[in-house]
Order: structure tokens, then C-alpha cells, then sequence
RNA sequence: CGGAGUGUAGUGAACUGGCAUCACGCUUCGUUCGGGACGAAGAGACACUGGGUUCGAUUCCCAGCACUCCGACCA
């Protein structure tokens, strides 16, 4: 992608209306843009982030037997009314058509779900069945902040799993909890299970708890990773020793990035979602369901990879591999890094080429800004060696490190994509 | 939803009861060219909305709206 095409700019000062991190940065960098209060729009360096999270998220829910599908927006009243929701979810966005029709839109999704899968599902034989989407979800908060950690408008993974009995829900939740753990990481981010409130489902539901000062959430945990509760629920005090011997207990502020729960038959009671064993009885499906904020996460990710220049993003969700540049615009640099970028292309490189007639000044502050983890320069140092004599390097710099290096084109693909 | 703060050009800021100012960004020209360069010439604003006070309001007053933060809320 060429930059000087690239719809999206970055700018010098920070938006004076917004304090979080996470907006400040991604909004300077060209990756979003404010469309009112917690709802943001995605430009295409945004969107190119969503992106790879999603397609993280995608392969791990696929890992575990997940079905994609795609569930309305628009959600007809009575099913909320027939779950008791309609009054009974606070942030739920209602609203009332030119023919004073009542909607919903949809703030989560077992209203849709659950009936369609109670026409699709009668046997013990459909069962069981894992089914997923990514979706903008909405919920009328009281008050949105933090840029993408909170909003009325957001994308979000919610997967629901239907099984036979308690025993094989509990196994599903056990596997979704290393699938959980697999996105968390490959993403980037330390996310810490803990034990929550189950909401008007069970007893408890598992969070998973990113550790960051502009979180919402409070979770007291054990640093040696055994142990860890929200602090809504927990009685555990902090600095007590942890009992397999990992030190003490700390109380830290989280953001939490996912929630996983069971909800046995509350559904399928609600909406007569039953199946016939071996025997032949009936009995009600047990469910599970199983929530990562994307977009969320894309703003956790952006709070915790930072630093005074801009974004630091990890690899695998960087909008792009790698950023190349040049320092000026003479024929013989401009005409090897054209080169550079069409081969890197060709190996399979997905590279950000700053092509613009500016100063290099301007094109460093802006890869730094942007943040992707690679930035390749091609200059007159990089075509020619102290002694004049013609080379053909370029230099190899990573955005969270210091040092650079010069070398061949073919160790850069090797780096950009080992 | 309670409390506080802020609304002026695309962005960030200033000033003022009497023709609205600056920087960045944008357009054109020239000089520059490894860390947001320099010079010159331009374009760009119903000063959030509505009311009030006043000869005159962007400025003072009232109401509303929007955004941010704190709190409450957050299946």
C-alpha cells in the first residue's frame, strides 16, 4: 500500500476531546475517528487491526469446533419480552419505527439464537453445537468513556455452545478457556482468568483481566498466575501470602477483555429449546456462552503497546508488516525502493511504502506514530558505503527497539516474516 | 442518572462588549532534504443552538445540546 493513497492521516496535535490513551493515539495515528460519544468509526488502518484480531479469534473459535454465522441487528421485541429483557436489560437500545413498532437492537444475542436453534436442533444427534459470530453489538450505557473500552456501539465475538448435559457444557467451558487463553496471548495481551460474578445465570463466570491503570475493573490475583478474583466478588485480602507459595496476593485495575459463561437451561427454558435423549425424553439443551470485545481489545492492545511517539503494535495484529521509507527523493534512492517495495510485495511482505514528497523528519514521526513493528529506510547511506562504492542495503529497524541494522533484502523477508 | 469542566477554521489554541487572531494542516511558487525545515503568496469561520441584556454580543446572563472527566450503573 502505498501511504500517499492510504485514506487516513495522522495528526500533530491531540484531540481535545478525548483523554484515554487508547483514543488519543489511535485517533492521531489515522486508525479511527469519533462518531459521537463511544461509538467510533474505523478507517482502514483501524479496520486492518480489527481485522487480523478477528481472524485470530476466528481461528481459535474454528479450533474448537465454532460455526460461523452472522445474527440480525434489528431484534423483534417479543423475544426480548419472552426472556423478561426487554425491561429487565438496562442498556438495552430500544427504538420505535415510523409505523410505532418497537425494536431492539441487539446488545447480545440468545433472543436470536436460541430460537433459531431450537427449529434446527430436536436429537441428541444435532448436538452439540458451538456457534459463533463478530458482530457490532449495542448497549445504551449510562455514560460510554475511554475511547474503545467502552461504548454504545462496539464489535464483539460471542460464541454459544449447546450440549446435552452439564457434564459436556463443563468440558466445552474448560476447552473454550485454552482457546480463551490462545487468542489472549497470540494477540499480545497477558489476560488473567478470574473468577466473577455469574450474573443472573450461575454462580460465577470466568473474566479474562488485561492489567492496566485505565481499566474499569479490579481483580486481586496472585502474581505466581494460580489464583485470581474480581474484586466484586472476592473476600480475599490483598497481601495475603498466596497458599502454594507464589507471595502475595496484589490488587491491581484490570480492563477486562472477555467473559465466559455457563448459562445452563435459562435459555432453552425461555424458549423450549428441548432434544430427545437415547431414550427418548425430552430435556432442555445447556448452554454456554462465550464473549471477546473486539474492538475493545484492538483499544487494550493500544493502552498497554505505546510509548511518546505513538503506537508500538505487535506483530500479529499490526495493520501492516512492515513500513519503508525514504530519507529524500533522488532518482537512485526512489528507484531502488520502488524496487524494494514491489519485491517485498511479491514475497509476501504486506508493507506500508511512505512515498510522499516530504522530509524524512516527517516520515519517521509518522512510522512511529503509526507503530508498525518494522521500518525499512533506503537512502543514500543504504546505496553507498563510506568509501563511495555502490551497495545495495536497507536498514532494518524495529519500533521497540533502539538499534538498527543494515542488510540484504532477502534477510529483511526473512525477519519481517520468520 | 447526579457532580465538575469545556464548546471559536480540518486540528490545536488566543483575544475581545465595536471589521475574529495565531500555529499546524491545505493550495501555488522557490530554496531545502536522516527526526514534524525555510521564505513568499493564497484559500478556509454564520464564534454549538435558542433566548435575554445592550445602540451593538463570539464576549455578559438564562436555557438547551454536545463532548470529556469523577461518581452511580455495567446481562
Amino acid at each position: 500500500m502505498l501511504y500517499s493513497k492510504l485514506f487516513g492521516k495522522t495528526i500533530k496535535e491531540t484531540p481535545k476531546d478525548e483523554e484515554s490513551i487508547n483514543a488519543k493515539l489511535l485517533i492521531r495515528a489515522g486508525f479511527i475517528r469519533k462518531e459521537m460519544a463511544g461509538v467510533y468509526n474505523f478507517l482502514p488502518l483501524g479496520l486492518r487491526v480489527i481485522n487480523k484480531i478477528s481472524n485470530i479469534i476466528r481461528e481459535e473459535m474454528n479450533t474448537a469446533g465454532g460455526q460461523e454465522l452472522l445474527l440480525s441487528s434489528l431484534q423483534k421485541k417479543e423475544s426480548w419480552e419472552t426472556t423478561g429483557r426487554w425491561t429487565g436489560f438496562d442498556a438495552l437500545f430500544k427504538l420505535t419505527s415510523q409505523f410505532e413498532k418497537e425494536y431492539a437492537l441487539g446488545p447480545t444475542h440468545e433472543e436470536v439464537l436460541v430460537p433459531i436453534v431450537s427449529g434446527l436442533v430436536s436429537s441428541y444427534k444435532d448436538l452439540p453445537l458451538y456457534l459463533y459470530q463478530i458482530q457490532n453489538k449495542f448497549r445504551d450505557e449510562a455514560r460510554a468513556k475511554a475511547g474503545l473500552l467502552r461504548g454504545r456501539e462496539f464489535l464483539m465475538k460471542d460464541l454459544y455452545s449447546f450440549h446435552t448435559d452439564e457434564k459436556d457444557l463443563a468440558d466445552y467451558y474448560e476447552k473454550m478457556k485454552k482457546a480463551y487463553a490462545s487468542v489472549f496471548k497470540r494477540v499480545g495481551l497477558d489476560a488473567i482468568q478470574t473468577r466473577a460474578s455469574g450474573g443472573t445465570f450461575s454462580e460465577f463466570s470466568d473474566e479474562y483481566q488485561v492489567i492496566c491503570e485505565s481499566g474499569e475493573d479490579e481483580i486481586i490475583y496472585c502474581p505466581g498466575g494460580d489464583f485470581s478474583e474480581n474484586t466484586e466478588i472476592s473476600k480475599v485480602a490483598e497481601g495475603k501470602q498466596c497458599d502454594l507459595g507464589h507471595g502475595a496476593l496484589a490488587k491491581v485495575k484490570t480492563i477486562e477483555v472477555g467473559n465466559i459463561f455457563q448459562l445452563k437451561d435459562k435459555y432453552s427454558k425461555a424458549f423450549g429449546l428441548k432434544f430427545k435423549d437415547k431414550i427418548g425424553s425430552e430435556k432442555f439443551v445447556m448452554m454456554g456462552c462465550y464473549g471477546i470485545g473486539v474492538s475493545r481489545l484492538m483499544g487494550t492492545i493500544a493502552e498497554v503497546y505505546n510509548d511518546e511517539k505513538g503506537m508500538k503494535w505487535p506483530a500479529s495484529v499490526a495493520p501492516f508488516d512492515a513500513q519503508l521509507i525514504t530519507t529524500n527523493n533522488s532518482q537512485p534512492t526512489t528507484n531502488n525502493a520502488n524496487k524494494v517495495y514491489k519485491e517485498l510485495q511479491r514475497a509476501g511482505v504486506d508493507v506500508l511504502y511512505d512515498d510522499r514528497d516530504v522530509r524524512a523528519g516527517e516520515k519517521f514521526a509518522d512510522a512511529d506514530l503509526i507503530g508498525i513493528p518494522v521500518r525499512l529506510v533506503i537512502s543514500e547511506k543504504t546505496l553507498r558505503q563510506g568509501s563511495g562504492q555502490a551497495q545495495d542495503k536497507i536498514e532494518f529497524k524495529k519500533r521497540d527497539e533502539e538499534k538498527s541494522e543494515l542488510l540484504d533484502l532477502n534477510e529483511v523477508i526473512k525477519r519481517v516474516l520468520g
